[in-house]
DNA sequence: TTCGAATTTGAGTATGTGTTCATATGTACG
DNA sequence: CGTACATATGAACACATACTCAAATTCGAA
């Protein structure tokens, strides 16, 4: 009986090989926030049509109207998706009477993106 | 009555403001499959304990238990979320007797996410 | 071959996410 | 002012996703 629970306790006292990889990733790991914003942009650009409005955006300014035929979805679809664009920092816009014209926010949002195409082409 | 369905169809036949632009738009869009795999590869990227397992592996190549151990989770969960990763030709591993250890597959992801945080330290 | 350990797989479930529809804002212009 | 148009917002819904648990698989060694 009572062995029969020291194997228990043992058992699962750690089921980890290699302890030391484990300390050393937590030391180097990416600070929580960091790793939660970083994440949050990841998945912003994870998304067909967000994608699709980055790219194009990459180009020229385009307003929501643009946006919604190009893409083909609702012009509220769109405003929805260029609103966590925004929040990220991805795009940004200037207002010209009742258009607004959205653009890319920096260069590093298409510097990730060719990085990233890339990688796409040189696995079949 | 003919006039107000005249107006009608005027109004709804195209709401987008500059066709040329989403002419262009859509020349120079990304293919639609390449556009796909793009947004696969960000969204694999874009989960807070994928891309932590993505960091760690960055440094050195870990078991299962051990990014388990790691991130706080069940072998099981890292064990789905490393098929996403392996499928998109992100991580790769070798085996040793019973344990598998994972690897990044190449420093494309690295990269990645290194242009990623120069993206997010710039803004506040 | 049989056992134990590492890993994978499948089912179940709770939570997120992307879209549309209806409605509200805000801006220019008569 | 009030009307028209571009955009934004909120609710609702269908669908995806990330986890845990239980069971299957795979490998090395007794």
């Amino acid at each position: 009986m009572k062995g029969y629970l020291q194997n228990q306790v043992e058992r699962c006292e750690c089921r980890c090989i290699h302890q030391e990889r484990v300390d050393t990733a937590k030391d180097h790991a990416l600070p929580e926030k960091e790793n939660e914003r970083l994440a949050a942009l990841f998945k912003a650009m994870g998304d067909p049509n967000r994608l699709r409005i980055l790219w194009a955006l990459y180009r020229e300014e385009m307003c929501v109207c643009d946006l919604a035929q190009f893409i083909g979805v609702t012009e509220s679809a769109v405003s929805h998706q260029l609103r966590q664009l925004r929040q990220l920092f991805l795009v940004s816009n200037r207002r010209k009477g009742p258009i607004l014209y959205y653009r890319l926010n920096d260069n590093h949002v298409s510097a990730l993106i060719h990085l990233a195409l890339e990688h796409l082409r040189e696995d079949p």
